[in-house]
DNA sequence: CCGGTTTTTTACCATTTGGTAAAGTCACGA
DNA sequence: TCGTGACTTTACCAAATGGTAAAAAACCGG
């Protein structure tokens, strides 16, 4: 019902097929990921990401029924790859070196990712109401299986004792941090590569403190 | 030049004066809070303001310049307000003691005032358009201030050794986390009450491990 | 090169929205 | 009680915005 953006003629067809669909739509939802995420979905022009897009505002309208269809295929897009460091997450030999590649994993994408890291933040923001049920069916199930993999560690004791679901919180709060609060961060400090390096090495060294398991006396 | 409202007349008169100017001020202000925090900026409408506000929005607009013009108001009067624990944070007996009850005023507030919370992460989000000046002039000194205070902690060996400015972005995050991604915690735990506990233990234990120093092999 | 299909442009439109003008209405001190 | 200034309402408006209709242009297999 809600799959192929225009063209919505016949309920089969998946994907757009032609060559040039392919490439305008892409450039469309590039386009719409720089104006959604820095001023919000009501914040946005159609005319704007038409004009970022290069083309008319029309000719967008031929690829996308509406502005909030071109919203919801960004988030819906979105959404698996943000994930996928989450699911990649499973049982290892070292609970903490999976848990601390994650954490890096997420500090990468905050870097290299921060537009998408702001729309999701937006959209969480004003109540997640394009996206509350996405949450619920995909990511909610996800959360609950991954949280029941890291109170495992913690039970056997690889890992330290830790509330599951609100260490991931924290995962997610101090490493997105740095893509959607990336305005006050510059603010404080003014170098960026500096902070960076020493945002990497800060959070490295929390977690690390946070996950490793406390050595019995005696132990070793 | 932008200290009052409307009835800009005197460059003298800095407050409003008639009870009824503080009253509908006041109720304008309560009124924007709750509609800017939830749609943003741009996403907020006088009349949704006006509307909440039980007044008519031209007599809205006595009072208020324009819609930036509360904006403005809102994000100045919540700056203070905001950064009060902040500048509340000093040289004490016990360093880890005084952050820790920083924190835990920070998750205080996450709960109590979530709307001011998102009125300030949406502004950030965006880029900060109309805070940048108040965030370099109002927030900068303090915060480096703080930091140096930080660091002298964790270099006495009080506090552990500890990124200072990394720390404080550490705390802010984890803490407005849980106002600015309510709708994402709601999902992921729907019982709010256990998980409003688990929280506050949760960073209570994390900034805890974090802060407090290791004792050396022998001390005691 | 032709005919049909896909893509793009031009010209619009209805609604929403921030904001104003000016005519009331109210409150309160003289 | 009456006048004056503070407050409110009614009636607007121009610009912006999401979206549409239909003609024109580009594309492409045969």
């Amino acid at each position: 019902m809600a799959d192929d953006g225009a063209l919505s003629s016949r309920p089969g067809a998946a994907k757009p097929r032609s060559r040039i669909q392919r490439r305008n739509r892409k450039k469309i939802l590039e386009a719409a990921l720089d104006v959604f995420s820095q001023h919000g979905f009501r914040g946005a022009t159609l005319d704007q990401i038409a004009g970022r897009a290069g083309m008319s505002k029309p000719n967008m309208l031929y690829y996308f029924d509406s502005k909030e269809a071109i919203h919801v295929e960004l988030l819906n897009a979105l959404m698996s790859e943000w994930l996928a460091p989450l699911e990649a997450l499973q049982d290892a030999e070292d609970p903490v070196a999976a848990l601390m590649a994650y954490v890096r994993c997420k500090m990468q994408m905050s870097r290299d990712m921060p537009r998408e890291s702001r729309l999701f933040a937006g959209e969480i923001l004003q109540g997640a109401p394009r996206m509350a049920p996405h949450l619920k069916v995909a990511l909610k199930p996800l959360f609950d299986r991954k949280c029941a993999l890291i109170r495992g560690w913690s039970e056997s004791g690889r890992l330290a004792p830790v509330d599951a679901e609100h260490l991931l919180f924290t995962i997610w709060a101090v490493t997105q941090h740095y893509a959607d609060f990336e305005a006050q961060v510059d603010v404080l400090m003014p170098d960026k590569d500096a902070a960076w390096r020493r945002a990497c090495a800060h959070v490295e060294g929390l977690f690390l403190r946070l996950l490793t398991p406390d050595r019995e006396a005696g132990e070793i």
